[in-house]
DNA sequence: TATTGACTTGAAGTACACTTCATCGTTTAT
DNA sequence: ATAAACGATGAAGTGTACTTCAAGTCAATA
């Protein structure tokens, strides 16, 4: 069992924002001690992880919410959530396509940079020289 | 030159968008007709492309507009813009890091599913053993 | 006994990136 | 001559994901 602040401390994620996850029903309600103080549990810190590593694919907390109602209405809900998921796959490859364009432009314009650096004769060079490569 | 709506037509943002870019400073002033409308060189479209991929790479408006200043102001400010480009670049890198994680849990799940799904007769497991994997 | 510290709550506030709105000015077609 | 098409503006509104605030509870410590 753990506080919510050692919750916080292992998974990077404020107290506030823990609580904010469980109002928006991202977590399922989090157990009390007598004092009424949160007590997670290594099952609801797993749950925790989980959802930073959606959150880390840019999924929505609406859609994490709709997953995790699917999940805890359990197996009948099966199809839904393997379409879910399917659908959360292909917006991770967009956003890798997106992420790898990026990085190869970003790339090319760290060479160039590179090369300008070493001659220092070429500083005066315009902006629009930049963007003509 | 390109009216207001095909700029936007050329590159898939909204005119309003347009306008905002310009309003924050992430375009220079965009030449106008003589009747105040606006007219996009082909180098502005370029510009505009070049902002589209900062943002594709997740960055956000003030650095792109911070970057402009300095590509704006010319040679003299190059190593101040090689860091901001190096700074982007791990940027980009995590995020592609965080992207992979996500990829790779969804991947598995994505054959958990499968697996489940061959199988009708394993539809009554519980959403507990979903993540003990 | 009073204060400190960890925690609670609902409500309000913030940051970002747009988007929508209300109102206005031209030009062109019917 | 009137309306449709295209564009302009500043200001206000929107959605997302948190964050901060004000006020309170409770238990232990000085």
């Amino acid at each position: 069992m753990y506080s919510a602040k050692e919750a916080s401390e292992i998974t990077g994620l404020s107290t506030a924002t823990l609580r904010y996850y469980e109002k928006e029903k991202l977590l399922p309600q989090i157990a009390r001690n007598n004092q009424k103080y949160r007590q997670y549990t290594d099952e609801d810190i797993e749950w925790i992880k989980m959802i930073q590593c959606m959150r880390m694919a840019n999924i929505p907390i609406q859609s994490i919410k709709e997953y995790i109602s699917l999940l805890v209405q359990g197996g009948e809900t099966l199809e839904q959530r393997y379409v879910m998921v399917q659908n959360h796959m292909k917006d991770i490859q967009n956003q890798m396509t997106n992420l790898q364009n990026a990085f190869i432009l970003t790339q090319k314009k760290l060479l160039f940079y590179e090369k300008l650096l070493e001659d220092p004769s070429c500083k005066k060079i315009s902006y629009i020289e930049e963007w003509k490569l």
